[in-house]
DNA sequence: CCACTTTTTGAATGACTGTTCAAGATTTGC
DNA sequence: GCAAATCTTGAACAGTCATTCAAAAAGTGG
């Protein structure tokens, strides 16, 4: 149900989805979506929010499952890296939505610009056992930065047509990329 | 007249900016705007075009004005972090664009994809000329990946209100983002 | 089996969408 | 200074939008 809507919404954003599409996507009535939600907004939030929620989660895992945080990091940066080489690539649903919503002190675009804030507050966390506060500070903006980068430079070679496919791999977006705020914690993948 | 609607349409995307917008925004009457421009569509296209147009511009000025083209490049680079940092940033429209207008092969996202690489084909182009064609080619996608992350990153930070604003300089977006690319040709920002 | 509450239904609503085009204004050619 | 051609105007159009709500269905307690 808000499954569905994140689909919907991730892939074709918040003006484009119209209500209709998204009973069509959820087998709900308008009437059932406006009791529970309120209104599309309410839907939208509520759909962010488990993105975000399940994000994050995903994000603890995957460190905390590592043998070191700078491993554990390297391995998520990876994970998206290799996600954002696939077809239909549909970048990420908090990214998307802070673009589009940025006029005017949208309150959507706020809750996306705050999960993202929390994003990176996990990443300061998780360095700042390692490295001193303001380092800490440093990598994880670092690290976000590059996430960035990566989530609209895949996003755009995923979405030009299997012909562009090669040039992917060919750049060697792993290695191009990943050196830089790991050239301490994950020699693995420096060049 | 297209210098309006390229100002809608960035800010507030293609499906967000009512045709009612844009007769406001120009000036002009929904009739001259469809005969000068046969649909909404069909200005957007314009607007895009001549965004992309003078951006390109911008950047070949500002790496031939250099001392070298890494030099440029770095130049080019640290414009694009200070206007990130400032108050009412509007990201990139080319990315904004292809973010938005992803889902099923939109006619628009072809035209943004193709400006963004037409814009890492000028880097690749200069680069070529210190580098071999591989190492330009990699050089030349981080670039592309740096510059998409600032963008999205400072983005975010720029909306988010003054009271955020510090923690931008503490970061040190400069310091952090630049110094990969560049080892070599710009040690001037190398940390 | 009933009376009552809760949930579900989906056609209807008014506002707004992109777009059109006949009528009016302006320019052009002579 | 007129007639033809071109450009400009903006009210009107059909369609879609988010949203509502009376009526039907399902659930609940005794």
């Amino acid at each position: 149900m808000v499954r569905q809507a994140i689909g919907l919404f991730w892939r074709q954003g918040f003006s484009a989805s119209s209500m209709q599409q998204v009973v069509q996507a959820t087998g709900l009535n308008p009437g059932s979506i406006y009791l529970a939600f309120g209104n599309k907004e309410g839907l939208f939030r509520e759909a962010l929010d488990r993105y975000a929620q399940e994000g994050l989660a995903m994000i603890r895992r995957t460190i905390e499952s590592a043998p070191s945080i700078g491993e554990g990091i390297c391995r998520h940066l990876e994970g998206v890296i290799e996600e954002a080489t696939k077809r239909n690539y549909k970048s990420c649903f908090l990214v998307k939505t802070q673009l589009e919503l940025s006029a005017q002190g949208n309150e959507l675009y706020k809750l996306a610009a705050a999960k993202l804030d929390e994003v990176e507050a996990l990443f300061r966390g998780y360095l700042e056992k390692e490295y001193g506060r303001e380092l800490a500070q440093r990598r994880a903006a670092s690290i976000m930065l590059h996430l960035f980068g990566i989530r609209v430079y895949g996003y755009r070679r995923a979405c030009a047509g299997p012909a562009r496919r090669p040039s992917v791999a060919a750049v060697g977006l792993g290695s191009v990329c990943l050196p830089v705020p790991f050239s301490t914690p994950c020699s693995r993948v420096h060049n």
